[in-house]
RNA sequence: GCCGGCAUGGCGCAAUUGGUAGCGCACCCGACUUGUAAUCGGGCGGUUCGGGGUUCGAGUCCCCGUGCCGGCUCCA
């Protein structure tokens, strides 16, 4: 054994004595830099006290990088844990990884947490923080595993599962147990005792001290075990963790910033829709202000599509049960519809059936219909493509936990279409068809996209692999053409056909998901649809599945967040407010009012006996884009007076120049 | 669907150990006539989500239902 090992420390080579760790190599190349958490040993992350091996290759990994936070985070999982055990002695340990923007730890213990309970965690965990407790990894055999974690039912399931796939056991197993050998991470105080441990992967921080300040405990949640709804459900609890106690508090304010931002509480504070208890759960109705945004939404989208070649159809919200049987819903997603309303059975007096009546269901989606018009009669391949267009208002029967707001309600208006064209037509149509796509969502002020490709799932299809794989790869090349980033999304494809959805990033950043394209084989298969084809013969077309807002609603409050309630002036339910400084300049804004309406501005004059500071209060807190303020200077000169939401301002303006500006801000979708 | 929490005028909130339901905003009326985020005064408004129970007495405690919130599972 060579006395003297050559490693490569960040690129350069070194030679260092035997038993050399990690932390020791890096903390001589980088001496001044104590961010350094974990370290990157020919790929894999390794703990600081790893000690090298000839031939290694070694980097830094600081507490700031993508893996050191989650390492980081991951180590805060563990004090959870800790404290956890310490106050609850009976809790049984569930699993513990990093999330996005923190962790959890799940649970089993007799009893869910309290807030008061977090509270307590949260400063036992301080105390351990502060102790400076290390974390030791040892390699163990799958036996003394067993032996050490006897009372740890869950983590025993874990080590049996090993080698079966861990990934597979469970979301976040994988940080528990890895491919290879099992290891126990001890927690180690001053004086080397052992104050905690756990069945874990690693890395970890050399101490808990590094997680300083910038932990929280953030909720409590029942999660079950192995993520399945089969399994008992244990408790878990989420935290957040940061370097610092400075990105701890600018991770809070971004969660205060998404809260005002939030669609239902900006829904009731601008008086757009609600949710009445008497309607049902999941069933909004718009009110005023927000039916015009919707208006102007839709208002939109229409012209659009009629200048893209698609024409205007409409259907039934309600079908005989059939249609459904026809399409495969029934068979596919019968939990997620209405039950069914059983009409017009007749019984004789005797109580036997003279007629056995029908099932009537609400639909669900639309396709079914558009497949009916489609065949009403005969189609020539000169028709293809043809565009089948509706705002068609669906019913999915969501489970009562899942439903959100607008971004998931049981009744929804989809801006859905069926387009039916050739297989060799296919290719330019999806292509078009994302353009068109991507072109609207920009015209409604959403500008970063990725798109995501979501393919068979093995247990949930019909129709043969050979067209699976053509839909697939023909998606494939479209999104590829794109230019824009592709996320594979293995096994999220619907039943009928694989999907393109374009996944939108808002103004602080979150992703949604927005549009889905759809490729479809299947229905004109199930719908027996065809078209003559120009040699005389009859021939298959294929289908194209595509939701563009996805809902009407669920674009709405997507939007909504997006503009943090500071729609556009083309979207904002009151455009202009007209302010005038006493009751003698009324008049004069009445007259600019009646001259924007001539444009179709909507407009309203606050003639009320507020004072002005008040009315500016109020309609800047509607978030109005234009207050027209006049007075005595204003009238005398035929101009007004601009403010803005931001409160700058904009004196004097002549009253044509006025119009021309917010008609012009209108008509071009400006933001103000 | 599962686990936990919550439900008080239109909205945001308050109400000791179970003891007469209050406040701000909004709304209505009146006075004031004013140049860039709250003028003053007065008034209306609640079967405390619904139903049942315990109690001399329930906003408060218990049960059932409905709805909402946070997660889990699900999301065509």
């Amino acid at each position: 054994m060579p006395a003297h090992l050559t490693v490569t420390a960040s690129g350069s080579e070194h030679q260092v004595e035997d038993g050399t760790t990690a932390g020791a190599l890096l903390a001589g190349q980088h001496p001044e830099d104590r961010d350094i958490v974990v370290a990157r040993v020919n790929g894999e992350l390794r703990d600081l006290d790893h000690v090298l091996a000839d031939g290694d290759e070694v980097e830094p990994v600081r507490v700031g990088d993508p893996d050191g936070l989650s390492v980081l985070r991951h180590s805060a999982a563990h004090v959870l844990a800790q404290a956890v055990q310490q106050h609850f002695p009976e809790a049984k340990l569930g699993i513990g990884p990093p999330v996005r923007d923190g962790f959890y730890y799940d649970f089993d213990v007799e009893r869910p947490f309290t807030p008061e309970d977090l509270k307590t965690l949260e400063k036992t965990m301080q105390r351990i923080v502060k102790e400076g407790q290390g974390f030791r990894r040892r390699a163990v055999s799958d036996d003394e595993a067993r032996e050490e974690l006897a009372g740890e039912p869950y983590k025993l399931e874990l080590i049996g599962l090993k080698g079966s796939g861990a990934a597979d056991a469970a979301e976040g197993a994988s940080v528990e147990v890895g491919a290879g050998e099992l290891t126990i991470y001890d927690n180690l105080r001053r004086d080397g005792s052992v104050a905690w441990k756990d069945l874990c992967r690693g890395p970890h921080v050399p101490t808990t001290r590094l997680l300083g300040n910038g932990f929280a405990l953030t909720r409590s949640a029942a999660a079950y075990w192995r993520g399945s709804e089969k399994n008992p459900q244990l408790q878990r609890l989420y935290g957040t963790a940061w370097p610092s106690k400075d990105e701890l508090k600018a991770y809070q304010e971004r969660l205060a910033e998404a809260e005002r931002r939030d669609h239902r509480r900006l829904g009731s504070e601008l008086d757009l829709f609600s949710f009445p208890d008497e309607i049902g759960s999941g069933l909004a109705v718009f009110h005023p202000r927000g039916g015009v945004i919707r208006k102007a939404m839709e208002d939109y989208s229409r012209e659009r599509h009629e200048r893209g070649g698609y024409e205007f159809v409409y259907s039934p919200h309600i079908t005989k049960g059939n249609l459904f049987q026809v399409s495969g819903h029934l068979d596919w997603y019968r939990e997620g519809m209405f039950p069914a309303m059983h009409l017009d059975a007749e019984l004789g007096a005797d109580g036997e059936v003279r007629k056995p009546g029908q099932d009537y269901y609400l639909k669900p989606m639309n396709c079914p219909m558009h497949n009916l018009i489609f065949r009403s009669r005969g189609r020539s391949y000169r028709e293809l493509p043809l565009r089948l267009f509706e705002f068609g208002t669906v019913y999915r029967y969501e489970k009562s936990g899942v439903v959100h707001g607008l971004t998931r309600v049981r009744g929804m208006t989809q801006d859905d279409a069926h387009i039916y064209c050739t297989r060799e037509q296919m290719h330019a149509e999806l292509t078009g068809v994302l353009e068109f796509v991507l072109g609207l969502l920009r015209d409604y002020g959403l500008q970063d996209f990725y798109l995501e490709l979501s393919t068979k799932d093995p247990e949930k299809y019909v129709g043969s692999d050979e067209v699976w794989e053509e839909a697939t790869r023909t998606l494939e090349e479209v999104a590829a053409a794109s230019g824009l980033e592709l996320v594979p999304d293995p096994g999220g494809a619907a039943f009928y056909g694989p999907k393109i959805s374009v996944q939108a990033r808002d103004a602080i950043g979150r992703t949604w998901q927005m549009s889905t394209i759809q490729l479809d084989f299947n229905l004109p298969e199930r719908f027996d649809l065809e078209y003559t084809a120009p040699d005389g013969t009859k021939q298959r077309p294929v289908m194209i599945h595509r939701a563009l807002f996805g809902s009407i609603e669920r674009f709405f409050g997507v939007l909504t967040e997006h503009y943090a309630g500071v729609f556009p002036p083309w979207l904002a339910p009151v455009q202009v407010v007209g302010i005038p400084v006493s009751d003698a300049h009324v008049e004069h804004l009445q007259q600019v009012a009646a001259k924007l309406r001539e444009h179709r501005i909507r407009v309203e004059v606050d003639a009320s006996d507020d004072r002005m500071p008040k009315k500016i209060r109020t309609w800047t807190k509607q978030k109005v884009p234009f207050l027209l303020i006049a007075g005595e200077e204003d009238v005398a000169n035929g101009a007004v007076s601009f403010r803005f939401r931001d409160g700058s301002q904009d004196n004097g303006i002549g009253v044509d120049e006025a119009v021309r500006r917010i008609v012009e801000a209108v008509e071009t979708h400006a933001q103000v």
